[in-house]
DNA sequence: CTAATAAGTTAGATTGATCTAACAATGTTT
DNA sequence: AAACATTGTTAGATCAATCTAACTTATTAG
Protein backbone atom coordinates (compact mmCIF):
# COMPACT_ATOMS: atom_id res chain seq x y z
CA UNK A 1 0.00 0.00 0.00
CA UNK A 2 1.32 3.50 -0.62
CA UNK A 3 2.04 5.19 2.28
CA UNK A 4 -0.40 7.67 3.05
CA UNK A 5 0.16 11.27 3.89
CA UNK A 6 0.54 11.93 7.61
CA UNK A 7 -2.15 14.47 7.10
CA UNK A 8 -4.62 12.28 5.39
CA UNK A 9 -6.79 10.28 7.71
CA UNK A 10 -9.34 8.52 6.70
CA UNK A 11 -13.37 9.30 7.14
CA UNK A 12 -13.45 7.67 10.17
CA UNK A 13 -10.46 8.86 11.92
CA UNK A 14 -11.45 12.00 11.20
CA UNK A 15 -14.34 11.85 12.92
CA UNK A 16 -12.88 10.94 15.94
CA UNK A 17 -10.14 13.70 15.73
CA UNK A 18 -13.07 16.21 15.20
CA UNK A 19 -14.95 14.73 18.12
CA UNK A 20 -11.81 15.04 20.45
CA UNK A 21 -11.11 18.60 19.27
CA UNK A 22 -14.95 19.12 20.56
CA UNK A 23 -15.22 18.23 23.61
CA UNK A 24 -11.84 19.15 24.54
CA UNK A 25 -12.87 22.89 23.91
CA UNK A 26 -15.91 21.87 26.45
CA UNK A 27 -13.82 20.03 29.30
CA UNK A 28 -10.20 19.31 28.67
CA UNK A 29 -10.54 16.06 29.96
CA UNK A 30 -11.70 13.79 27.15
CA UNK A 31 -11.98 10.21 28.00
CA UNK A 32 -12.98 7.25 26.02
CA UNK A 33 -16.38 7.46 27.25
CA UNK A 34 -16.88 10.80 26.19
CA UNK A 35 -15.80 9.93 23.06
CA UNK A 36 -18.07 6.69 23.08
CA UNK A 37 -21.25 8.74 23.94
CA UNK A 38 -20.66 11.47 21.34
CA UNK A 39 -19.32 9.25 18.57
CA UNK A 40 -22.66 6.27 19.48
CA UNK A 41 -19.85 3.55 19.34
CA UNK A 42 -18.92 1.11 21.68
CA UNK A 43 -15.88 1.55 24.11
CA UNK A 44 -13.92 -1.19 22.61
CA UNK A 45 -14.22 0.27 19.36
CA UNK A 46 -13.00 3.68 20.33
CA UNK A 47 -10.71 2.03 22.99
CA UNK A 48 -9.26 0.14 19.44
CA UNK A 49 -9.62 3.72 17.29
CA UNK A 50 -7.34 5.53 19.90
CA UNK A 51 -4.94 3.11 19.59
CA UNK A 52 -4.63 3.88 16.22
CA UNK A 53 -5.00 7.26 16.34
CA UNK A 54 -1.63 7.34 18.48
CA UNK A 55 0.12 5.14 16.18
CA UNK A 56 -0.46 7.39 13.53
CA UNK A 57 0.11 10.07 15.84
CA UNK A 58 -2.42 12.26 15.95
CA UNK A 59 -3.14 12.03 19.76
CA UNK A 60 -0.87 11.12 22.62
CA UNK A 61 -2.68 8.59 24.86
CA UNK A 62 -1.62 6.13 27.80
CA UNK A 63 -3.76 3.16 29.41
CA UNK A 64 -6.33 4.58 31.71
CA UNK A 65 -4.97 8.19 31.10
CA UNK A 66 -7.15 11.09 29.41
CA UNK A 67 -6.77 11.60 25.23
CA UNK A 68 -5.07 14.34 23.85
CA UNK A 69 -4.30 15.81 20.26
CA UNK A 70 -1.18 16.20 18.99
CA UNK A 71 0.35 19.07 16.73
CA UNK A 72 -0.35 17.06 13.80
CA UNK A 73 -3.96 15.50 15.51
CA UNK A 74 -4.84 19.35 16.27
CA UNK A 75 -3.71 20.47 12.72
CA UNK A 76 -6.09 18.17 10.85
CA UNK A 77 -9.19 18.88 13.10
CA UNK A 78 -8.45 22.17 12.28
CA UNK A 79 -8.53 21.67 8.47
CA UNK A 80 -11.86 19.56 8.93
CA UNK A 81 -13.14 22.35 10.77
CA UNK A 82 -11.97 25.09 8.09
CA UNK A 83 -14.18 23.12 5.58
CA UNK A 84 -16.69 22.23 7.54
CA UNK A 85 -16.93 25.91 8.19
CA UNK A 86 -16.85 27.45 5.02
CA UNK A 87 -19.63 24.77 3.93
CA UNK A 88 -21.74 26.06 6.46
CA UNK A 89 -21.43 29.74 5.36
CA UNK A 90 -21.24 29.11 1.56
CA UNK A 91 -24.75 27.00 2.29
CA UNK A 92 -26.35 29.82 4.43
CA UNK A 93 -24.88 32.82 2.06
CA UNK A 94 -24.72 31.53 -1.21
CA UNK A 95 -26.90 28.48 -1.66
CA UNK A 96 -30.20 30.28 0.23
CA UNK A 97 -29.52 27.64 3.35
CA UNK A 98 -31.14 28.45 6.78
CA UNK A 99 -28.81 28.18 9.67
CA UNK A 100 -31.06 24.62 10.97
CA UNK A 101 -30.21 22.73 7.48
CA UNK A 102 -26.78 23.29 6.99
CA UNK A 103 -25.09 21.19 9.73
CA UNK A 104 -25.99 17.57 8.41
CA UNK A 105 -24.74 18.39 4.69
CA UNK A 106 -21.24 20.11 5.85
CA UNK A 107 -21.06 17.14 8.46
CA UNK A 108 -20.51 15.55 4.69
CA UNK A 109 -19.18 17.87 2.66
CA UNK A 110 -16.28 18.15 5.24
CA UNK A 111 -14.33 14.91 4.15
CA UNK A 112 -14.33 16.41 0.50
CA UNK A 113 -10.73 16.47 -0.60
CA UNK A 114 -10.04 18.94 -2.19
CA UNK A 115 -8.26 22.40 -1.50
CA UNK A 116 -9.40 24.39 -4.56
CA UNK A 117 -12.81 24.08 -3.69
CA UNK A 118 -13.10 25.30 -0.10
CA UNK A 119 -10.27 27.88 -1.61
CA UNK A 120 -13.20 28.79 -4.02
CA UNK A 121 -15.86 29.17 -1.58
CA UNK A 122 -13.29 30.73 1.07
CA UNK A 123 -12.76 33.40 -1.93
CA UNK A 124 -16.74 33.71 -3.02
CA UNK A 125 -17.59 35.03 0.72
CA UNK A 126 -14.41 37.22 0.88
CA UNK A 127 -12.06 35.14 3.47
CA UNK A 128 -14.37 35.55 6.46
CA UNK A 129 -12.56 34.73 9.62
CA UNK A 130 -15.49 34.01 11.68
CA UNK A 131 -18.35 31.83 11.03
CA UNK A 132 -22.03 33.60 12.18
CA UNK A 133 -21.80 31.72 15.46
CA UNK A 134 -18.71 33.24 16.15
CA UNK A 135 -16.48 30.48 15.80
CA UNK A 136 -13.20 30.84 14.27
CA UNK A 137 -12.28 29.32 10.62
CA UNK A 138 -8.63 28.35 11.15
CA UNK A 139 -6.99 29.20 8.07
CA UNK A 140 -5.33 26.91 5.05
CA UNK A 141 -2.35 26.00 7.18
CA UNK A 142 -4.95 25.07 10.06
CA UNK A 143 -4.18 27.40 12.22
CA UNK A 144 -6.55 29.46 14.35
CA UNK A 145 -5.67 33.02 13.58
CA UNK A 146 -8.12 35.81 15.15
CA UNK A 147 -8.03 33.94 18.94
CA UNK A 148 -8.17 37.05 19.76
CA UNK A 149 -11.81 37.63 18.30
CA UNK A 150 -14.55 37.02 21.05
CA UNK A 151 -18.17 38.26 21.55
CA UNK A 152 -18.24 41.32 23.51
CA UNK A 153 -20.98 39.65 26.19
CA UNK A 154 -18.30 36.93 26.70
CA UNK A 155 -15.97 39.42 27.96
CA UNK A 156 -15.45 40.36 32.27
CA UNK A 157 -16.46 43.67 33.52
CA UNK A 158 -14.39 46.31 33.66
CA UNK A 159 -12.30 44.80 31.01
CA UNK A 160 -11.59 47.59 27.42
CA UNK A 161 -12.16 46.17 24.10
CA UNK A 162 -11.74 47.07 20.52
CA UNK A 163 -14.05 45.59 17.80
CA UNK A 164 -12.40 43.75 15.39
CA UNK A 165 -15.18 42.42 13.39
CA UNK A 166 -18.96 41.66 12.99
CA UNK A 167 -20.77 38.13 12.94
CA UNK A 168 -23.81 37.70 11.41
CA UNK A 169 -23.52 41.30 9.88
CA UNK A 170 -26.63 42.83 8.22
CA UNK A 171 -27.44 46.31 6.58
CA UNK A 172 -29.69 46.60 9.92
CA UNK A 173 -26.77 45.61 12.49
CA UNK A 174 -24.63 48.31 10.38
CA UNK A 175 -27.31 51.00 10.48
CA UNK A 176 -27.81 50.49 14.06
CA UNK A 177 -23.89 50.59 15.23
CA UNK A 178 -23.38 53.81 12.86
CA UNK A 179 -26.34 55.62 14.56
CA UNK A 180 -24.70 55.06 18.11
CA UNK A 181 -21.40 56.43 16.37
CA UNK A 182 -20.15 52.78 16.93
CA UNK A 183 -17.55 51.24 14.34
CA UNK A 184 -14.68 48.84 13.65
CA UNK A 185 -12.07 49.91 15.88
CA UNK A 186 -14.25 51.48 18.49
CA UNK A 187 -13.06 51.13 21.84
CA UNK A 188 -15.17 50.37 24.72
CA UNK A 189 -15.24 49.87 28.12
CA UNK A 190 -17.36 47.18 29.95
CA UNK A 191 -19.47 48.54 32.75
CA UNK A 192 -21.52 46.60 33.98
CA UNK A 193 -23.68 43.30 32.68
CA UNK A 194 -27.53 42.99 33.49
CA UNK A 195 -28.25 39.08 34.53
CA UNK A 196 -31.74 39.92 33.56
CA UNK A 197 -31.73 40.41 29.79
CA UNK A 198 -28.13 40.02 29.36
CA UNK A 199 -28.02 43.67 28.33
CA UNK A 200 -23.99 45.21 28.34
CA UNK A 201 -23.88 48.43 29.63
CA UNK A 202 -20.60 50.13 28.08
CA UNK A 203 -18.98 53.53 27.71
CA UNK A 204 -16.84 54.89 24.54
CA UNK A 205 -15.84 58.04 23.48
CA UNK A 206 -17.02 59.68 26.70
CA UNK A 207 -20.81 58.40 26.52
CA UNK A 208 -22.47 55.81 28.36
CA UNK A 209 -24.57 53.33 26.48
CA UNK A 210 -26.57 50.21 27.13
CA UNK A 211 -26.25 47.17 24.38
CA UNK A 212 -28.55 44.55 24.34
CA UNK A 213 -27.38 41.02 23.64
CA UNK A 214 -28.47 40.45 20.26
CA UNK A 215 -26.04 42.81 19.47
CA UNK A 216 -23.25 42.59 21.61
CA UNK A 217 -22.77 38.85 20.86
CA UNK A 218 -22.52 40.14 16.92
CA UNK A 219 -19.46 42.51 18.21
CA UNK A 220 -16.52 40.24 18.19
CA UNK A 221 -13.42 41.85 20.02
CA UNK A 222 -10.50 42.02 21.19
CA UNK A 223 -9.56 42.70 24.69
CA UNK A 224 -6.68 45.31 25.44
CA UNK A 225 -7.23 45.00 29.63
CA UNK B 1 -28.67 -3.73 11.69
CA UNK B 2 -31.33 -1.76 10.75
CA UNK B 3 -32.82 -2.79 7.13
CA UNK B 4 -31.34 -0.37 4.32
CA UNK B 5 -33.58 1.42 1.68
CA UNK B 6 -33.68 0.10 -1.37
CA UNK B 7 -32.16 2.81 -3.36
CA UNK B 8 -29.68 4.00 -0.37
CA UNK B 9 -26.15 1.75 -1.57
CA UNK B 10 -22.99 2.22 -0.35
CA UNK B 11 -20.57 4.49 -2.18
CA UNK B 12 -18.75 1.42 -3.10
CA UNK B 13 -21.77 -0.43 -4.77
CA UNK B 14 -23.03 3.37 -5.88
CA UNK B 15 -19.39 3.32 -8.12
CA UNK B 16 -20.26 -0.45 -9.05
CA UNK B 17 -23.47 0.64 -10.37
CA UNK B 18 -22.12 4.34 -12.13
CA UNK B 19 -19.27 1.77 -13.84
CA UNK B 20 -22.13 -0.64 -15.28
CA UNK B 21 -24.11 2.28 -16.24
CA UNK B 22 -21.22 3.86 -18.52
CA UNK B 23 -19.88 0.31 -19.97
CA UNK B 24 -23.46 -0.45 -20.99
CA UNK B 25 -23.81 2.85 -22.57
CA UNK B 26 -21.07 2.06 -24.98
CA UNK B 27 -21.00 -1.82 -25.35
CA UNK B 28 -24.37 -2.97 -24.33
CA UNK B 29 -22.18 -6.45 -23.07
CA UNK B 30 -20.80 -5.38 -19.51
CA UNK B 31 -18.03 -8.11 -17.83
CA UNK B 32 -16.74 -8.67 -14.84
CA UNK B 33 -13.62 -7.96 -16.78
CA UNK B 34 -14.51 -4.65 -17.99
CA UNK B 35 -15.21 -3.76 -14.31
CA UNK B 36 -12.41 -4.79 -13.43
CA UNK B 37 -10.26 -2.77 -15.81
CA UNK B 38 -12.56 0.30 -15.37
CA UNK B 39 -12.56 0.61 -11.42
CA UNK B 40 -9.18 -0.93 -11.06
CA UNK B 41 -9.65 -3.91 -8.66
CA UNK B 42 -9.22 -7.62 -8.90
CA UNK B 43 -11.82 -9.58 -11.20
CA UNK B 44 -12.24 -11.84 -7.79
CA UNK B 45 -13.35 -8.56 -5.89
CA UNK B 46 -15.64 -7.57 -8.79
CA UNK B 47 -16.62 -10.94 -9.14
CA UNK B 48 -18.07 -11.30 -4.92
CA UNK B 49 -19.31 -7.35 -5.70
CA UNK B 50 -21.30 -8.46 -8.42
CA UNK B 51 -22.61 -11.31 -6.21
CA UNK B 52 -23.74 -8.35 -3.50
CA UNK B 53 -25.28 -6.07 -5.99
CA UNK B 54 -27.28 -8.84 -7.57
CA UNK B 55 -28.23 -10.12 -4.15
CA UNK B 56 -29.87 -6.54 -3.29
CA UNK B 57 -31.61 -6.63 -6.76
CA UNK B 58 -29.87 -3.86 -8.38
CA UNK B 59 -28.35 -5.78 -11.02
CA UNK B 60 -29.11 -9.40 -12.97
CA UNK B 61 -26.50 -11.79 -13.51
CA UNK B 62 -25.73 -15.48 -14.12
CA UNK B 63 -22.14 -16.75 -13.78
CA UNK B 64 -20.72 -16.46 -17.36
CA UNK B 65 -23.07 -14.46 -18.17
CA UNK B 66 -22.76 -10.76 -18.74
CA UNK B 67 -24.33 -7.78 -16.53
CA UNK B 68 -27.22 -5.55 -16.79
CA UNK B 69 -29.11 -3.06 -14.74
CA UNK B 70 -31.96 -4.15 -13.39
CA UNK B 71 -34.73 -1.28 -12.91
CA UNK B 72 -33.93 -0.36 -9.68
CA UNK B 73 -29.89 -0.59 -10.32
CA UNK B 74 -30.47 1.57 -12.59
CA UNK B 75 -32.38 4.25 -11.03
CA UNK B 76 -29.95 4.17 -8.28
CA UNK B 77 -27.51 5.02 -11.24
CA UNK B 78 -29.48 7.48 -12.42
CA UNK B 79 -29.26 9.07 -9.13
CA UNK B 80 -25.90 9.58 -8.87
CA UNK B 81 -25.40 10.79 -12.15
CA UNK B 82 -27.98 13.81 -11.68
CA UNK B 83 -26.05 14.55 -8.55
CA UNK B 84 -23.01 14.08 -10.53
CA UNK B 85 -24.16 16.70 -13.34
CA UNK B 86 -25.52 19.33 -11.30
CA UNK B 87 -22.40 19.35 -8.81
CA UNK B 88 -20.31 19.39 -12.31
CA UNK B 89 -22.51 21.80 -14.20
CA UNK B 90 -22.51 24.17 -10.59
CA UNK B 91 -18.68 24.35 -10.08
CA UNK B 92 -18.46 25.75 -13.60
CA UNK B 93 -21.60 28.18 -13.54
CA UNK B 94 -21.72 29.08 -10.47
CA UNK B 95 -18.21 29.01 -8.74
CA UNK B 96 -16.00 29.69 -11.63
CA UNK B 97 -13.86 26.34 -12.15
CA UNK B 98 -12.93 25.24 -15.85
CA UNK B 99 -14.51 21.91 -17.21
CA UNK B 100 -11.22 19.99 -16.88
CA UNK B 101 -11.54 20.63 -13.01
CA UNK B 102 -14.51 19.77 -12.33
CA UNK B 103 -15.17 15.64 -13.01
CA UNK B 104 -12.89 14.96 -9.37
CA UNK B 105 -14.50 16.89 -7.08
CA UNK B 106 -17.94 16.09 -8.37
CA UNK B 107 -17.16 12.12 -7.95
CA UNK B 108 -17.03 12.73 -4.34
CA UNK B 109 -19.98 15.41 -4.46
CA UNK B 110 -21.98 12.84 -5.88
CA UNK B 111 -22.43 10.67 -3.12
CA UNK B 112 -23.39 13.38 -0.62
CA UNK B 113 -26.64 11.99 0.84
CA UNK B 114 -28.87 15.15 0.75
CA UNK B 115 -31.87 15.83 -1.99
CA UNK B 116 -32.24 19.34 -0.26
CA UNK B 117 -28.51 20.32 -1.50
CA UNK B 118 -28.70 19.10 -5.04
CA UNK B 119 -32.14 20.41 -5.48
CA UNK B 120 -31.28 23.83 -4.32
CA UNK B 121 -28.29 23.51 -7.15
CA UNK B 122 -30.90 22.35 -9.91
CA UNK B 123 -32.98 25.48 -8.79
CA UNK B 124 -29.94 28.52 -8.73
CA UNK B 125 -29.32 26.91 -12.87
CA UNK B 126 -32.98 27.24 -13.37
CA UNK B 127 -33.16 23.23 -14.12
CA UNK B 128 -31.08 22.28 -16.69
CA UNK B 129 -32.20 18.96 -18.41
CA UNK B 130 -28.68 18.66 -20.50
CA UNK B 131 -24.89 19.26 -19.25
CA UNK B 132 -22.62 21.02 -21.30
CA UNK B 133 -21.53 18.35 -22.71
CA UNK B 134 -25.05 17.65 -23.88
CA UNK B 135 -25.57 14.15 -21.76
CA UNK B 136 -28.81 14.76 -20.04
CA UNK B 137 -29.76 15.36 -16.29
CA UNK B 138 -32.02 12.60 -15.03
CA UNK B 139 -35.03 13.94 -12.72
CA UNK B 140 -35.79 14.12 -9.10
CA UNK B 141 -36.83 10.27 -9.56
CA UNK B 142 -34.16 9.13 -11.81
CA UNK B 143 -35.71 10.00 -14.92
CA UNK B 144 -34.02 10.57 -18.15
CA UNK B 145 -36.72 12.98 -19.89
CA UNK B 146 -35.55 15.02 -23.13
CA UNK B 147 -34.12 11.35 -24.86
CA UNK B 148 -34.94 13.30 -27.99
CA UNK B 149 -31.94 15.64 -27.46
CA UNK B 150 -28.68 14.90 -29.36
CA UNK B 151 -26.16 17.32 -30.68
CA UNK B 152 -26.76 17.91 -34.53
CA UNK B 153 -23.65 16.50 -35.63
CA UNK B 154 -25.05 13.07 -34.88
CA UNK B 155 -27.59 12.89 -36.35
CA UNK B 156 -28.16 11.18 -40.12
CA UNK B 157 -28.20 12.59 -43.57
CA UNK B 158 -31.65 13.44 -44.77
CA UNK B 159 -33.30 13.82 -41.32
CA UNK B 160 -35.46 16.50 -40.11
CA UNK B 161 -34.61 18.03 -36.74
CA UNK B 162 -36.15 20.51 -34.89
CA UNK B 163 -33.89 22.95 -32.59
CA UNK B 164 -35.06 21.98 -28.59
CA UNK B 165 -32.19 23.28 -26.94
CA UNK B 166 -28.54 24.64 -26.73
CA UNK B 167 -25.44 23.63 -24.79
CA UNK B 168 -22.84 25.30 -23.61
CA UNK B 169 -24.71 28.68 -24.36
CA UNK B 170 -22.88 31.99 -24.82
CA UNK B 171 -23.86 35.33 -26.32
CA UNK B 172 -21.53 34.77 -28.99
CA UNK B 173 -23.24 31.41 -29.54
CA UNK B 174 -26.86 33.20 -29.71
CA UNK B 175 -25.32 35.81 -32.13
CA UNK B 176 -24.44 33.85 -34.50
CA UNK B 177 -26.60 31.93 -34.74
CA UNK B 178 -29.46 34.62 -34.56
CA UNK B 179 -27.22 36.07 -37.80
CA UNK B 180 -28.11 33.20 -39.70
CA UNK B 181 -31.67 33.44 -38.61
CA UNK B 182 -31.70 30.35 -36.44
CA UNK B 183 -33.41 30.15 -33.28
CA UNK B 184 -34.93 27.44 -30.64
CA UNK B 185 -37.49 25.80 -32.98
CA UNK B 186 -36.12 25.93 -36.38
CA UNK B 187 -36.61 23.19 -38.45
CA UNK B 188 -33.35 22.38 -40.29
CA UNK B 189 -32.74 19.09 -42.93
CA UNK B 190 -29.10 17.83 -43.13
CA UNK B 191 -27.88 17.51 -46.62
CA UNK B 192 -24.52 16.23 -45.75
CA UNK B 193 -21.65 16.28 -43.49
CA UNK B 194 -17.86 16.51 -44.31
CA UNK B 195 -15.69 13.86 -42.77
CA UNK B 196 -12.57 16.48 -43.73
CA UNK B 197 -13.67 19.04 -41.04
CA UNK B 198 -16.98 17.81 -39.48
CA UNK B 199 -19.11 20.79 -40.54
CA UNK B 200 -22.40 19.98 -41.48
CA UNK B 201 -24.65 20.98 -44.86
CA UNK B 202 -28.36 21.83 -43.73
CA UNK B 203 -30.90 23.94 -45.19
CA UNK B 204 -33.94 25.59 -43.82
CA UNK B 205 -36.20 27.84 -44.60
CA UNK B 206 -35.16 27.90 -48.59
CA UNK B 207 -31.60 28.52 -47.95
CA UNK B 208 -28.39 26.46 -47.92
CA UNK B 209 -25.64 26.73 -44.77
CA UNK B 210 -23.15 25.40 -43.90
CA UNK B 211 -22.48 25.00 -40.07
CA UNK B 212 -18.58 24.02 -38.28
CA UNK B 213 -18.66 21.48 -35.74
CA UNK B 214 -18.09 24.16 -33.29
CA UNK B 215 -21.58 24.84 -33.73
CA UNK B 216 -23.41 22.04 -34.68
CA UNK B 217 -22.37 20.12 -31.71
CA UNK B 218 -23.90 22.93 -29.54
CA UNK B 219 -27.40 22.42 -30.71
CA UNK B 220 -29.41 20.08 -29.76
CA UNK B 221 -32.06 18.80 -31.44
CA UNK B 222 -35.52 15.99 -31.92
CA UNK B 223 -35.19 14.05 -35.09
CA UNK B 224 -39.03 14.99 -36.58
CA UNK B 225 -38.32 12.54 -39.88
C1' DC C 1 -11.02 -29.78 -33.50
C1' DT C 2 -7.66 -29.23 -30.48
C1' DA C 3 -4.59 -26.02 -28.08
C1' DA C 4 -3.61 -21.61 -26.46
C1' DT C 5 -5.42 -17.43 -24.46
C1' DA C 6 -8.73 -14.86 -22.07
C1' DA C 7 -12.28 -14.61 -18.75
C1' DG C 8 -14.47 -16.09 -14.63
C1' DT C 9 -14.58 -18.57 -10.17
C1' DT C 10 -13.22 -20.47 -5.62
C1' DA C 11 -10.66 -20.52 -1.57
C1' DG C 12 -8.36 -18.32 1.81
C1' DA C 13 -6.08 -14.09 3.79
C1' DT C 14 -6.04 -9.12 5.12
C1' DT C 15 -7.57 -4.57 6.79
C1' DG C 16 -10.63 -1.16 8.92
C1' DA C 17 -14.40 -0.47 11.70
C1' DT C 18 -17.52 -2.27 14.30
C1' DC C 19 -19.80 -5.44 17.98
C1' DT C 20 -20.59 -8.43 22.69
C1' DA C 21 -19.03 -10.76 26.71
C1' DA C 22 -15.98 -11.04 30.23
C1' DC C 23 -12.53 -9.17 33.03
C1' DA C 24 -9.48 -5.44 35.26
C1' DA C 25 -8.44 -0.89 36.98
C1' DT C 26 -9.90 3.37 38.96
C1' DG C 27 -12.78 6.29 41.78
C1' DT C 28 -16.39 7.14 45.11
C1' DT C 29 -19.15 6.45 49.24
C1' DT C 30 -20.04 5.30 53.35
C1' DA D 1 -10.62 0.26 54.02
C1' DA D 2 -14.26 -2.46 51.74
C1' DA D 3 -17.92 -2.40 48.54
C1' DC D 4 -19.91 -0.62 44.67
C1' DA D 5 -20.06 1.89 40.44
C1' DT D 6 -17.80 3.66 36.65
C1' DT D 7 -14.47 3.32 33.30
C1' DG D 8 -11.21 0.93 30.48
C1' DT D 9 -9.23 -3.30 28.43
C1' DT D 10 -8.82 -7.89 26.25
C1' DA D 11 -10.38 -11.48 23.52
C1' DG D 12 -12.84 -13.03 19.89
C1' DA D 13 -16.47 -12.42 16.19
C1' DT D 14 -18.53 -10.05 12.17
C1' DC D 15 -18.94 -7.42 7.88
C1' DA D 16 -17.49 -4.90 3.73
C1' DA D 17 -14.05 -4.49 0.49
C1' DT D 18 -10.12 -5.77 -1.00
C1' DC D 19 -6.07 -8.99 -2.35
C1' DT D 20 -3.20 -13.40 -4.39
C1' DA D 21 -2.88 -18.09 -5.89
C1' DA D 22 -4.86 -21.75 -8.01
C1' DC D 23 -8.35 -23.71 -10.72
C1' DT D 24 -12.27 -23.89 -14.27
C1' DT D 25 -14.95 -22.41 -18.18
C1' DA D 26 -15.28 -19.90 -22.64
C1' DT D 27 -13.48 -18.14 -26.72
C1' DT D 28 -10.40 -17.86 -30.47
C1' DA D 29 -6.71 -19.05 -33.70
C1' DG D 30 -4.40 -22.41 -36.09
Amino acid sequence: MLSRDLLMATITEENYLKAIFHLSQKTDQVSISDLSKSLEVSKPTVNSMVKNLKAHGYISYEKYKPIALTKVGLKVAALILRKHRLTEMYLVEKMGFGWEEVHEIAEQVEHIESPAFFDRMDELMGYPTVDPHGSPIPDKKGEFLSQNKKKLNDCGIGSEVIITALRMSSKGLLEFLDSRGIALGSRLKILSKSTFDNSVMISYEGKKESLSDKVSERLLVEEVS
